[in-house]
RNA sequence: UGGGGUGUGGCCAAGCGGUAAGGCACGGGACUUUGACUCCCGCAUGCGUAGGUUCAAAUCCUGCCACCCCAGCCA
């Protein structure tokens, strides 16, 4: 087999005989925290966890790494599912909740403490801060140390029946004060706290941390391999330490790797919560957010999310991936499904004037050149059109074939027309674009045979729908909003990350369209509907993303 | 000499002692009834750096430098 990235190394090493899970079936996990929603972070890890699982031909669970229960909420489990549903993974029915270990943690704590591996110390929290050392300097023991183990015992069965305070006491790992690894210098296992568990309710008062409780949560999945993100690389001794104490029913191995940072993106829940609740944005599924619900809305497909965390690789290196990448992956995509359709974001009026007034014609356009199969449509066209109006100037510049005076064009699929001027009012606004065709071009064809390098979309005045378009940019202008921990990155947020188009004009074929997917207007862009806002009777589109356009790409700067 | 990590082109990333894959971005060109798509071409005499071992080093060894993580009763 061949790896994909290191991770896959070390797993063909510990499967091939000898190894450490020799014989045995990849087992990995995804185990977020119930605290918040998901971003394109985690989307990277669930990928990893699942298709390394499918790699090997194993299984991922998922699992809810609640015990925590000031921060944890209901809510947030639903949408943790539905998000990784919407990727496309499935953990059938290994659905987990730390929390459902509860009793055989406090098992394995009481197995600690009868070996003198652990004690209950009363210390408070400001005091073992204050003992555990720096980090160049050992810790001092706890007073609490050597206490015996039937002491302890009793204290942490009193501790579990709820007879103390929240913090007055906790049960501490006794390993080693003097390590260099902070985590090792008797870390606390359980902390007493009477929150309200969204799943256990008020049945303990004593909840595990994390690195107690993650490798039996693991070991009792069977659990082979624990894929987190770098900074528990310092945890891992004390992961391996838990497994190696308790009577573990598997040896789990954690393996570590960076997480995604993304370039234009703020990433980290606080800072995504303080856009959110300070009203920067529209909630946590604002298309300009990088949580999978606002990508979602935004209309990148599960696929190119996926398509994405598979290419940007797995490794131990800190990287910020460019987000043109991500854009990229969804064009990608969306290129191979979209249908095309004709809209204009910022109509002006073309006259026709050598067109009849009253007449009417359609043509059959193709919904996607790059799938026949796709079938056609058809458009209406008349004297009067919309078009877009970056497609028309008054004066020519190097490079632009668009429409200016005396200047062709083909109308795509209809005719070719020349442009004879435009209307004005008092302050110099264009109001309306005029033009004459060549009735010998029906379909955009000159019956000469002559080259017409321009092609500009339209819609017919007489047969379209207004519709509100929502163009989206970056978030941020800067590369790296994210750099500088105490810069206040909101004031770096981009001006016209959202530009609002309420009078757009589009092709009638999208009249009460409700359906979700994508559309490709012809040479803007990719948009879909918007889900929260978007009526049959108003429809309300958000551009996903935009076509390549070197010509705009050119003449900028 | 706290501990743990990482350094390959602008951004990701292969490479595992035999003479620098690939993608994105970028630049050029072809094609084009989407200035899209597609297709060509270009883009590291160089792998943090200085030495060493070897016929041969991004890969092995040594020193140095830079950056990241760790002192929650968060995860």
């Amino acid at each position: 087999m061949e790896a994909a990235n290191f991770i896959h190394d070390e797993i063909i090493k510990d499967l091939a005989p000898g190894g450490r899970f020799e014989g045995k079936k990849v087992h990995t996990r995804f185990p977020p925290e119930p605290n918040g929603y998901l971003h394109i972070g985690h989307a990277k890890a669930i990928v990893i966890n699942f298709s390394t699982a499918e790699k090997f031909g194993g299984q991922c669970n998922l699992r809810m790494d609640d015990t925590n229960p000031s921060k944890e909420e209901v809510e947030y489990v639903d949408s943790i599912k539905q998000d990784i549903h919407w990727l496309g993974y499935d953990w059938e029915d290994r659905f987990y909740f730390a929390s459902d270990y509860f009793p055989q943690m406090f098992e394995y704590a009481c197995q600690l403490i009868r070996k003198g591996k652990a004690y209950i110390c009363e210390l408070t929290a400001e005091q073992i801060r204050q003992t555990r050392g720096t980090l160049k300097t050992p810790g001092k023991p706890s007073p609490y140390r050597d206490r015996p183990a039937d002491e302890s015992l009793d204290l942490f069965n009193r501790m579990k029946d709820g007879e103390f305070k929240d913090g007055q006491m906790t049960l501490r790992a006794r390993i080693d004060m003097s390590s260099g690894n902070m985590n090792m210098r008797d870390p606390v296992l359980y902390r007493i706290s009477r929150s309200h568990h969204h799943r256990t309710g008020d049945t303990w008062c004593i909840y595990p941390m994390y690195d107690f409780a993650h490798p039996i949560e693991d070991a009792l999945e069977s659990i082979t391999h624990s894929l987190c993100s770098l900074e528990f690389e310092d945890h891992r001794p004390l992961y391996d330490w838990v497994i190696d104490h308790i009577d573990s029913p598997a040896r789990p191995r954690q393996i570590e790797f960076a997480r995604l940072n993304l370039t234009h993106a703020v990433m980290s829940k606080r800072k995504v919560r303080q856009l959110v609740e300070d009203n920067w944005v529209d909630g946590w599924d604002d298309p300009r957010l990088p949580t999978l619900s606002g990508l979602r809305r935004r209309g990148y497909t599960p696929e190119s999310i996926r398509n994405f965390c598979e290419r940007i690789g797995v490794s131990k290196v800190y990287s910020t991936v460019d987000y043109a990448f991500l854009e990229h992956c969804l064009r990608e995509d969306l290129n191979k499904k979209a249908p095309r359709v004709m809209a204009v974001v910022n109509p002006v009026r073309l006259v026709i004037d050598n067109y009849p007034e009253n007449r009417s014609e359609t043509f059959e356009v193709e919904n996607n050149p790059e799938r026949p199969e796709d079938g056609k449509r058809e458009v209406t066209f008349s004297r009067e059109l919309w078009i877009e109006a970056d497609d028309f100037r008054e004066e020519k510049i190097k490079g632009y074939f668009r429409l200016f005076p005396g200047h062709e064009v083909r109308l795509k699929t209809a005719y070719i027309i020349r442009c004879t001027g435009c209307d004005k009012d008092e302050q110099g606004n264009i109001t309306a674009v005029h033009a004459t065709y060549d009735p010998d071009s029906r379909g955009g064809n000159a019956a000469d045979g002559r080259k017409i390098k321009g092609t500009i979309h339209w819609v017919d005045t007489n047969n379209c729908l207004d519709a509100e378009v929502r163009l989206y940019d970056n978030l941020f202008k800067d590369a790296d909003p994210d750099t500088e921990e105490q810069r206040d990155y909101m004031e770096r947020i981009n001006q016209d990350s959202l530009v609002v188009r309420r009078h757009s004009k589009v092709e009638i074929s999208l009249s009460g369209t409700s359906a979700p997917g994508s559309y490709q207007f012809l040479r803007l862009g990719y948009f879909c509907l918007d889900k929260n806002d978007s009526k049959p009777d108003r429809l309300v589109f958000n551009r996903s993303v935009s076509l390549r356009d070197s010509w705009k790409k050119r003449n900028k700067t």
